[in-house]
Parts: C-alpha cells; structure tokens; sequence
DNA sequence: GCGCCTCCTTAA
DNA sequence: TTAATTAAGGAGGCGC
C-alpha cells in the first residue's frame, strides 16, 4: 500500500508519452508536462500539446484524474475525444463530502492518513507534476472505495460521470453577446445613476460614496438621525440593506427611496452591463465554467461570469437578457421545468392533495398568490406569481410566522393562521418532514431520489437556532438535489439526442435549459426539448416544462 | 497591487 | 430580533 508510512519515496522516470498510460494509475496533466503514477512507479513526460492529447486520447479507461472535464477539453482542443472516460477523482470526492473543499490536495489530506513521499528528480516542474499524479492515484483508492460502500456509485455511473462531456461542450460553445445592447444600456444606466448621485448629495447635504455601506450608514443615522432598523450580523453596524432602506422609504424619508433606485442601478451597471462584456472571447461569446463539484445539494454553479444569477424580475434588469443572442440565422429556445421543487415534494412526499392537485394541473404558486391576495387564480399577474413563489419555498423550507407576516405586510397572527392553514391542507408534507428530520438525526445524513447524500451536522447542537438551520438544511437538500439530478439527467439525454440534430445546448440554469438551433427548426426543437425532459423520469406526478424561442433571451424566456 | 473579509444584491 | 435553501460577484476597506 503506498499511503503506508514505510513507503519510500520513488525515483522520478522520465518517459516517452507512450509510456503514460501504462503507469496510471493517477493521471496529471499540465501544459507541456504530464505524470502518471501506479502503485511503485511513477513517470512524466515533457512532451507538446498535440502529442500529448494523441498519447492519451486512446486509452484513459484505467486511468484516473482529479479534473476529467479539463482533460477533455485539452483532448478536444487538439482534434481528440477520449474512447472511454477515466475515472475523476474530483467528483468521487464531492459525492461523499458535497460542499467541502475540493482540491487535489484538500481530498488526499482527508482521505489519506499519511500522503506519498515526493518523487525525486533534478527537474523539479516534473517531480510536482509527479507528486499529484501519486496523490490522485492514492487518494482515489479510498475514495472510491468509499463510493461504492456507501452507495454513490449509480449516482457517479448514471449521472455525474456522463455530465462532464456536457458541460464540456456548453462551456466550449459559449453563448453569443451583443455589445450594442449593453452599450446603450451602460449609457442609460450612467446617465440616470449621475442624476440620482447629485439629487442623493443634495439630499443628504454633503457628498459622499453612495457605494460604502459605511460612509452611508454614518449620514443616514448619525447625520440625519434616521432610527436603526435592523444591525448587520457580524459587525453589528446599522444595516443600510434594502430591507431596511424600503422600511424608511415607507415612514415617508426621501432620501432611502433614492438610495434603493441607486442601488438597483448601480448593481445592474457594474455587476452586469459593464462587466459582461470583459468577459466575451474572441469568438464574440462568452464561455462561462460549469462547477460541478461546489454545491453542498448537487446542483451546478456557475463562474466567470456567473450566467445563473442574470436578473430577470424588475424590466430594467431584464433588459440586460436582450445581450444574450442567438447565432445568426439561429434562434435561442429554452425550457424551465414547471414548479420543480413543488412537483418533486409532491413525489416524495406522497402527499395526496398535493399528488391529486398537479394531477389535476394546477398550478400552486398561483394559487398560493390567489389566497394571499383574495383573487382568482386566473387574475394573478406575473409578479405576484413570483412573490408566491417565495411565500412556497419559504414555507416547505421552515420559514417562520415571524419572516412571513414581514413578506405579506400583515400581522404575525395572521401569518401563523396561514402556515397552519397550509400545513393542514397537505398534512404528507408534514409527516414527509418530521421522517426526514428523524432519518436526518438517526444517519446524520440524507438524500436524494437517486442516492445522492448529503451529510447534515449539528443535528444535535445545544443551540436551538443552529439545531433549526441544520434541520432546515435536512428538508431542504433532497428536494433541491432530486431536482438537481432530474436536470443533469435531462441533459445528458439532451446532449445524446443533439449528437443527430442541429442544435447547441449552451447553459443551464438549475431547472432551465437553453438551446441555440436554425430558426427554421426552432419549434421543433423547443417541442423535443420539452419532450426529452418532461420524460427524463417518471414520477407520481407529471414532469412539465415550458418552452420558448426567440432572438435573445429576453424573448427566449 | 494582492488577498481576504464584509456588506449588499443578483438568480434558482 | 424571535432567521426559508442554494449559489457568485462588485465595491469598499483593511492588512501586507
Ligand atoms: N428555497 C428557495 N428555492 C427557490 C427559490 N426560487 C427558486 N427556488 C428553487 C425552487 C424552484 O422550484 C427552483 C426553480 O426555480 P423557478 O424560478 O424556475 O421556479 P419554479 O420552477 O418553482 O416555478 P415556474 O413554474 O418555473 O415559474 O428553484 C427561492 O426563493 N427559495
Ligand atoms: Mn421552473
Ligand atoms: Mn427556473
């Protein structure tokens, strides 16, 4: 065993590129560099790109690398794929310990009781690249190991394996960016944020950095003498967030009022309308990366830029979707699954009116904004739809009578009249609940559909608020993973069905796919896509997703 | 100038 | 405050 103590550390060979994938083993790759190490022999090879990808193209099956998507990418780069994957130590590790750290060294210091000895060699580059080959090699003995005993190996096989060349090709492919869009819109954006700038100046009666929550609490509360409403949670200063802000708004200050529409446009302007366009390459795209190894759920994010978080609820930042363009004679077409979490406690739970209600075809967030608001379902506009959808999520979730009566501006005993009301309505959810606590404090863990887990600690903590959060997160995770599963599931079969079609599926935004396909061949396209996911798997209620295409985002949507 | 933390805001 | 979950990024501010 090469993790004993008593191992010695191994004399570095230098080898032709050939020779690689006899050792691995572990597999490291670098520009112009390559490792491999087996289990008393480890070698490099200094070698260029091209030759390289053509030593490993052919024979990765019995290897193992802790970043396969990255390997590909390399291999796909130099006009290569692979004939079969190897196997990635990176997503062994993040199935077994979702939202830890997940580096090279990270997972072999906790996987690993004594690490391998460095290889020695005179060049140094070679004996590093060396090193992670021996750490990955080692390290991925115990992890997977550790996946199969714990049963993660159908959720590694069946889902996060096939993913990688997924997100290999969306984050290849990027998406097309139209400047004149932002453009126009940083003009608008600069010229209205001077206007608020002067009038808030004017207003508070000196200048200062609107931006600094600091500089804007002391003139908000010491130099106006606003009362604090709310203290930030670790420093304890006065909070100046929106909360708080449309709060002093609404007791008839002007200057907080100013400060929110500064806010909003501000964000919009530096997080998104400016900075997008640094990001697009050459090609006129922007290739954001997928992470697949980040959530503590099993969901993806995105970075660089992050293209999940693209504003959609106030028109203003909604403009910013009118950059996201298609190709030229192409159109986007996405699809968004219809009420995912809802749809997937309703399986879970078993809970029959939730059951019978999506059997039936309705549609809860509406008529949970119908109930608040004393309207018929069939007036509810979309935003209040959207507000309802905070009020369901926040409520399965473990929201409080306290944070509820806040959001629906009434009281907090009309606010626990109506969680009652709801959990009495769908008393499977409750029970789902209260068994996925219990399973939670037995196992320490939970999980999703198909297997995947997520360990919850401080299930037993002497604080009651931490005790709450982790029992919070215990509900949470196997609905949100489950939904997350049933995605990357609809993706690999989406990207199967495009190995036959003239189409490009570009990102993903958790329940959202969005495509780019000829124009002529848009509708047909949205209808497989709705097709492929709304059949991905078969649940106790139906799966829907809706669809649209148009020229950008902005219509695609 | 860089890394890190805090606060705030965006999305699902 | 007496706290629905999961993420990423920008600006300010600080230490180095
Ligand atoms: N906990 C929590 N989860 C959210 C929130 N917003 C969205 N989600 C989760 C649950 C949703 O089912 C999932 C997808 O978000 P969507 O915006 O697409 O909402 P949903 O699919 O429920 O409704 P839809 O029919 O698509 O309008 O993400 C939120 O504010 N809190
Ligand atoms: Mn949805
Ligand atoms: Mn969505």
């Amino acid at each position: 065993d090469i993790t004993d103590g008593v191992a010695p550390a191994l004399e570095l060979e230098l080898v032709p590129p050939g020779e690689l994938l006899r050792v691995a083993g572990g597999l490291h790759l670098e520009p112009g560099l390559a490792a491999a190490a087996g289990r008393d022999r480890v070698v490099a090879c200094r070698a260029d790109g091209a030759e390289l990808a053509a030593a490993l193209a052919g024979g990765l099956d019995g290897a193992t690398v802790f970043a396969s998507k990255e390997l590909l990418r390399f291999l796909r780069d130099h006009g290569h794929r692979w004939a079969a994957p190897p196997r990635d130590l990176s997503l062994g590790a993040y199935l077994l310990d979702p939202g830890e750290e997940i580096s090279l060294e990270a997972v072999s210091r906790r996987h690993l009781e004594v690490l391998p000895p460095d290889p020695h060699a005179t060049d140094l580059e070679a004996a590093a690249a060396g090193r992670d080959a021996l750490w990955t090699a080692a390290a991925a003995e115990r992890v997977f190991e550790r996946v199969e005993a714990e049963g993660l190996g159908n959720v590694y096989e069946e889902i996060e394996a096939p993913l990688v060349p997924v997100l290999e090709s969306m984050e290849r492919w990027g998406i097309r960016v139209d400047l004149a869009v932002l453009d126009e819109l940083s003009r608008r954006l600069g010229a209205s944020l001077a206007g608020l700038e002067r009038e808030i100046h004017a207003e508070a009666g000196e200048p200062f950095n609107i931006n600094s929550p600091q500089q804007l609490a002391v003139i908000l509360f010491e130099r106006l003498g606003y009362p604090v409403i709310k203290r930030t949670a670790k420093t304890r200063r006065p909070s100046t967030g929106v909360e708080v802000l449309k709060e002093l708004a609404g007791r008839g200050y002007r200057l907080p009022a100013l400060i929110l529409e500064y806010r909003e446009q501000a964000k919009l302007k530096s997080t998104y309308v400016d900075a997008l366009p640094r990001q697009v390459a050459a090609d006129g795209r922007i290739h954001t990366r997928f992470h697949q190894t980040v959530t503590a759920t099993g969901r993806l994010s995105s970075s660089d830029p992050n293209l999940q978080n693209i504003p959609i609820r106030t028109e203003l930042g909604r403009e910013v979707r009118r950059a996201f363009v298609a190709d030229d004679g192409w159109l986007l077409v996405a699809a968004d699954y219809s009420q995912i979490e809802l749809r997937v406690l309703a399986h879970m739970s078993g809970d029959e009116t939730l059951v019978a209600a999506f059997r039936a075809g309705e549609d809860i967030h509406r008529a949970t904004a119908a109930a608040v608001l004393g309207k018929r379902p069939a007036d509810i506009t979309p935003a209040e739809r959207r507000a309802a959808k905070t009020v369901n999520f926040g409520l399965i979730y473990g929201m409080g009578a306290f944070s509820l009566a806040r959001d629906l501006g009434v009281s907090q005993a009309e606010a626990q009249q109506f969680i009652d009301a709801y959990f009495t309505r769908f008393p499977g959810v409750k029970a789902y609940m209260d068994g996925l606590r219990e399973q939670a404090r037995r196992a320490g863990k939970v999980t999703t559909l198909f297997g995947r887990v997520r360990r919850i600690a401080n299930l037993d903590h002497p604080s009651a608020a931490v005790r709450a959060a982790a029992e919070r997160m215990a509900i949470n995770a196997p609905i949100q993973g489950t939904a997350a599963d049933i995605i990357k599931l609809a993706m690999i079969a989406v990207h199967r069905w495009l190995e036959n079609h003239d189409a490009r599926l570009l990102l993903q935004v958790h329940d959202e796919l969005v495509l780019e396909a000829p124009a002529a061949d848009a509708p047909t396209v949205a209808r497989e896509l709705k097709r492929i996911m709304e059949g991905v798997v078969t649940l106790d209620v139906p799966l829907t997703a809706d669809t649209a295409h148009g020229p950008s985002w902005y219509e695609a949507k």
